[in-house]
DNA sequence: CACATCCATGTAGCTAAGCTTCACACTTAT
DNA sequence: ATAAGTGTGAAGCTTAGCTACATGGATGTG
């Protein structure tokens, strides 16, 4: 019932292996296996079985490593309390984001940690296509993720997740477009473009799909990139039309590119943070959070209010 | 943020002293000290001030007293999860109880708990007016504790509270005593007669004032008993009236001791069991508790339905 | 006022838990 | 068949955390 032995055995229900749980908390797989058998010996019953050259999780272990994850909340809880008393969230908070939300939310976000002594942040950035979101909670504290809205990839794992904001996808048109003067786009508007869409098994994917529906038709996609900059890159070349974050969007060009909103499709995506949730309780976790909340807000609002994006 | 630490820092929150804590977890008065020290020094401010020769915990220390319970708890709910697994709650369980609740409700829990292999339950009883109730949580996994309706002393100190059963508490009689023969009996009909009563600070001695408030008029106090065998007997030998509780009574002289239900006044004692909350968690815990609510709600079922006091 | 007592806390040393290193068995890919 | 991946075992070392003993204040008591 050792705290410790009950977190490597959370690791081992995540990492599915002891070699990975090893280089994750630093230590010989031998220490891992040996730690995870004193375990085994204290409860009474296997916990875990041998899958060709690797190992899976019993039922009992299953269980096990669910309630060692409250022990986990509950210490991280602690660990809070004695932050909140001393006035000071402390410590190193790792942060992964998809490039949009990267360059959206991180700059004007990091500024005002700066001023925050003590809290240092490190963020990397992974390509969502690339990247199962909830398996990045393993190794990063926090993991901006984005779901189309209906599909919520994140509940059953008993992570956290923080919303931070909903954005709309407008399609982006040059300038010069035949569709460049109206105040909305529909479906059927928009069914027989060239589109430069995302790689497969992007979700975005499923949006184009709803405009083949709800439109009649087949949208032909001539390039598939993941780089927003790049795809902003073709559309402005007048090389086709592409779905465009609203507020991600840089407004670089004036006059070269527009976003239109869509309608009668349902075109947004929920970005999120999430977390394992002993991680969440770290005051230094809860407080970037909190600024990205907030961030997330103010940007939002200022697109609301100074820039629809009909008018711009 | 070990947890050895906090368990250290919770038992010193309640125990008031190290050398209490060291006596109780079976360690020297220095590593316990020394164990806090190094608490202290990763918590970077001061958990303990020296008072006396004693000390007393500060501010930030009782704080992390407190969510040290909650790891307490998380981590005896895993506890309990694997003892689920292994279908038997295991283990020894320490209990006190006050007499008459023993007397009513041990003995036939205690038989179906032998039924159980491997758990093993130790009993003793404490005298309610020496005993504070809460404080023996720290010493035994169940407290069986009972209080008059209204006042609620365990209600901020975070014990886990189970009531197992509310006991009325009636007017015993000698069976040739005037009121023999009435169906209830309200406070204006015994505000005058002589009391066998219970040692200043029981709480039973509550209802007597509220008897003689109801009834307009003062209760002669003659002799004051903790034991309720001892009461029944002056009570037999016609040198006064008391209060006993309805359940308790064992009924064993029948027709020289009769029970009369009183009217107009709250007389009711609730009978609960007291706990840790983490203790509270255990499996074999939770298998006693649950047995002793089974046990409470047979005799209440028992007496009102066979034997209404006022019919013997 | 000295004395005994009770408390917490330091110092020295020992024990044992838990790590690394090395070696081995086994399963899958090339 | 060889190579590279997996988990596990035995031997040895490091160190966290314990005991034993000694010390320094604070509180009663002759």
């Amino acid at each position: 019932m050792d705290v410790q032995r009950l977190e490597l055995l959370r690791e081992l229900a995540e990492r599915r292996s002891i070699t990975e749980v090893a280089r994750a908390t630093h230590r010989t797989p031998s220490a891992v296996s040996q730690q995870l058998k004193v375990l085994e010996r204290e409860a009474g019953l296997p916990l875990t079985e041998r899958s060709g050259r690797g190992l899976i999780l019993t039922d009992a272990g299953r269980a096990l490593a669910r309630s060692a994850t409250d022990v986990a909340v509950a210490l991280a809880r602690a660990n809070a309390v004695w932050d909140e008393f001393r006035h000071h969230a402390t410590g190193e908070v790792s942060l992964v984001t998809f490039p949009t939300a990267g360059e959206m939310l991180l700059p004007g976000a990091l500024q005002q940690i700066a001023a925050v002594p003590g809290l240092i942040v490190n963020c990397t950035d992974k390509d969502p296509e690339l990247s199962d979101f909830p398996a990045l909670t393993a190794d990063f504290d926090i993991v901006l993720a984005y779901s189309l809205r209906g599909q919520l990839p994140w509940g059953g794992r008993g992570l956290t997740v923080v919303p931070l904001m909903t954005e709309p996808l407008d399609v982006g048109l040059p300038a010069d477009h035949r569709l460049a003067s109206r105040a909305w786009i529909g479906p059927a508007d928009v069914v027989g473009e060239t589109w430069i869409g995302a790689p497969d098994g992007y979700p975005f994917e499923r949006i184009l799909h709803q405009i083949e529906q709800q439109g009649g038709g087949r949208a032909l996609v001539a390039q598939r990139f993941a780089d927003m900059r790049l795809i902003e890159a073709f559309v402005m070349a007048g090389l086709g039309i592409a779905l465009v974050p609203r507020y991600t969007w840089g407004g670089d060009q004036p006059g070269r590119l527009t976003l239109k909103p869509l309608r009668g499709v349902d075109a947004e995506r929920q970005i999120v943070a999430l977390m394992r949730p002993d991680r969440a309780e770290r005051l230094a976790v809860r407080t970037v959070v909190d600024v990205l909340r907030a961030e997330a807000a103010r940007v939002q609002a200022e697109h609301t209010s100074t820039a629809p994006p009909s008018s711009p």
